[in-house]
This record gives C-alpha cells, structure tokens and sequence, in this order.
DNA sequence: TTGTTAGCGAACACTTTGTTCTCTTTTATT
DNA sequence: AATAAAAGAGAACAAAGTGTTCGCTAACAA
C-alpha cells in the first residue's frame, strides 16, 4: 500500500477522534475534520463518501480487534463457564477497553456515544450468543436464550458507560465481581 | 392560551413524528417538516429553536407523563418489595408503554432511537433510584448501590429494545416475569 | 526513469439553516 | 360588534455546509 494513503487515513482518524472528544458528531464539520487532519477537501472525499461512512470506518478499527481478541478468550476459556476463573472474557475485555486502547473509552463517553454503542452492543451480542450455543445449557427454561443473551451483553454495555461516567474508579476485577454478582444467579 | 399555537405545535410533533418513522433524524430537514405540518417557516422558528430544540421537546412530551405515572406506582406499590404483586411498576411500565403511547415505542424503534433512549434511561434511573432510597436495604453490601441501580434500569431499557426489535411478541406480563427472574435474585 | 497514483487547491452548484421583512388572519377582551 | 394584540404566511436573504470537478504537483513502485 500507499505510504501516502495510509498517513492521511491516520491523520483523518486522529483529527476526527479529537474533535469527538470536544464536540458532538452532528456538530463537526468536514471543513473541521480536514483543517484539523491537514489534507484537502478532494483527498478526504477519495477515502471515505461521507462523515458517516468515516464514523463507520472509525467504529470498524477500534472494536474490531477488541472484540475479536474477546472473541479468542472466550472459545478458550468459555464466558463464565468454570467458577471462580480469575481472567473471565468480561474481564479482560475491560482490561482491554482500559488499557489498549483509552480512544474507545473516549469515544464511549463522548456526546456521540450512542453510535459507538451500537456496534459495542451488537458485537457484544454476537459473542455472548456464540459461547451460549457452544455450552449446552440446562438451567431456565422458562425464559427464552434471546432474552438471556441480550441480558447478559446489555447489562455489560450499561456497566461499561456506568464505569465510564463515573471516571472509572472501579479496577476491571473490581467490575468482573459486580458483574458475576449479577450475572452469575441466573445462569 | 390560544388555539393557533396548540395546534401549530400538535401539528409539528405530528408531522416530525411521523417523518421519524420514514427516515433517520438526522436525514429530515425543517424544510420536511414544516412541509408535513403545513406550517410557515417563520411559525416553526417561532416555536422551537432548532430541530434539535424540537426533539427535546417531544421526548418530554412523550416520557413526561408515562414516566410520573410510572412514579405514582412505585410511591405505592414499591418496586418489587411485596413478592408476587400482581401488578408491578415494571409491568404498569411496559403496559404504559404498548397500549397508551404507540408514539412512544415507535420512535423507540426508530433510527434515531439513541435520543430517545437517553431520555428513557435516565428518567427511569430517577425512578429506580427514588425506589431505593425509600427502601431500606440489607443485603449485597458488597456491591454499590449506584451499581445495582444502574443495572436494574439499564437491564429495563436493554429489554424494552430487546422486546421491540423481536416485534413485540411478549405481552407486559411475560415479560415482567422474565425481568423478575433476573433481578429478584440479587435483591 | 517512467508511468501511475495520491494529494492539493480553487472553484462550483446545490442544499440547508436561521433571520427579517411586510401583510393577513385569528383570537381574546370590552 | 369593535379593536388591539398575537400568530401565522410567504418571500427573500446571508451564511454555512456539502459533495464534485478541474488542472496541477509531488510522491510512489516498478
């Protein structure tokens, strides 16, 4: 690949997660973008067709390798599934929100969150489905597998903002424990 | 007051409402708006503000009164204090929710449900929050408070998106049970 | 070295926004 | 019924943002 393209692509990235972090989506410009980014109008253009397809762009770089490094944890170590495991894959997807990578964290709790939310959750959901079909279950029959999958991820996505806007005070242990506090009664 | 500008302003939420379920909020125009409500462009800016003036305006229209009739409830009926009620908050919630206010779980299910769902969210955690403090508690001093208030609405709204997403197959009392079989064991 | 590709910058047509004006209609009040 | 006050219509406006096109330059890979 290009040097080039792919200097301006950070540089877009970067300058677009800063202004994220100062502003609301709906309220940045493309002209901001650029000016901050340093590139032409035309260049911005060639990379992505729109702000939407460059917040998109930006949502598929930072969750994507988070997720799918979760998505290793868990066919190894299974989501709860042995009692008392000190790295459950929750855990160490805080850590790696905490540690890795502070933009997400940033962006999580940026005025525009809700976008990056919605693909935290979904590709959240997809991973707690995939452990749910892998371990065959027995206990709550009663309640049906969807609710309990999207339980478990929703109530993780809201323990992540929760953390987030209280400044993150709690270490990623400290949240695993309130979690399975929460999750475990019901598997 | 007078007659004109109730039914300007009806007129307005209709038509914004309404445009909402066909497109994205961020996609209409108040051009489309005054167009669907057959108002003058002067008339609308004598109203609101800015389009995102009108849309805080019809979230608290709309959550307004379902979330303070939610309220009343749980000043009487606590939250899930006398085990097996019948009929509770949640349940009153949900109800609320698909028989009164149509509107209501519509925009909820639209693209531009994150703003409503910061509206829902936080209202129904002043709820849930209100609950607590009235009751005095005992157990599960390990975990915070603040933890345990978050999750029990957070898993609320999670389910209420859950719920519409699959088309709204339960009824209010299915899944009421399904959300005491989660909640109730870490009361 | 050479053809190819990325980027620049200016200009552009177009859309949307929010304001300002004048004029008409509706309303509440007496 | 008469009238002053308030609300709306409609057109026109500047300002800002969007996405595209053009010709030109600089960097790249071979």
């Amino acid at each position: 690949m290009d040097r080039r393209q792919q200097k301006t692509r950070a540089a877009i990235f970067a300058a677009f997660s800063a202004l994220l972090s100062e502003k609301s989506y709906s309220k940045i410009t493309v002209q901001e973008i650029i000016d901050a980014a340093d590139v032409g109008r035309t260049t911005f253009y060639a990379h992505f067709e729109t702000k939407d397809d460059l917040l998109k762009a930006l949502c598929e770089e930072l969750f994507g390798h988070v997720i799918n490094s979760a998505m290793d944890s868990a066919h190894t170590h299974g989501l709860y599934s042995d009692q008392d495991a000190p790295e459950s894959v929750f855990c160490h997807l805080l850590q790696h929100l905490q540690e890795n990578d502070k933009n997400i964290l940033a962006l999580l709790s940026c005025e525009s969150s809700e976008v990056f939310l919605r693909y935290f959750k979904d590709s959240l959901n997809g991973l707690v489905r995939s452990q749910f079909v892998n371990q065959n279950r027995r206990h709550n029959e009663k309640i049906p597998e969807g609710f309990l999958i999207n339980h478990i991820s929703g109530s993780f996505v809201e323990m992540v903002l929760w953390w987030i806007r209280g400044r993150r005070k709690q270490t990623p242990a400290e949240l695993d424990r309130y979690f399975r506090a929460v999750i475990e009664p019901i598997l």
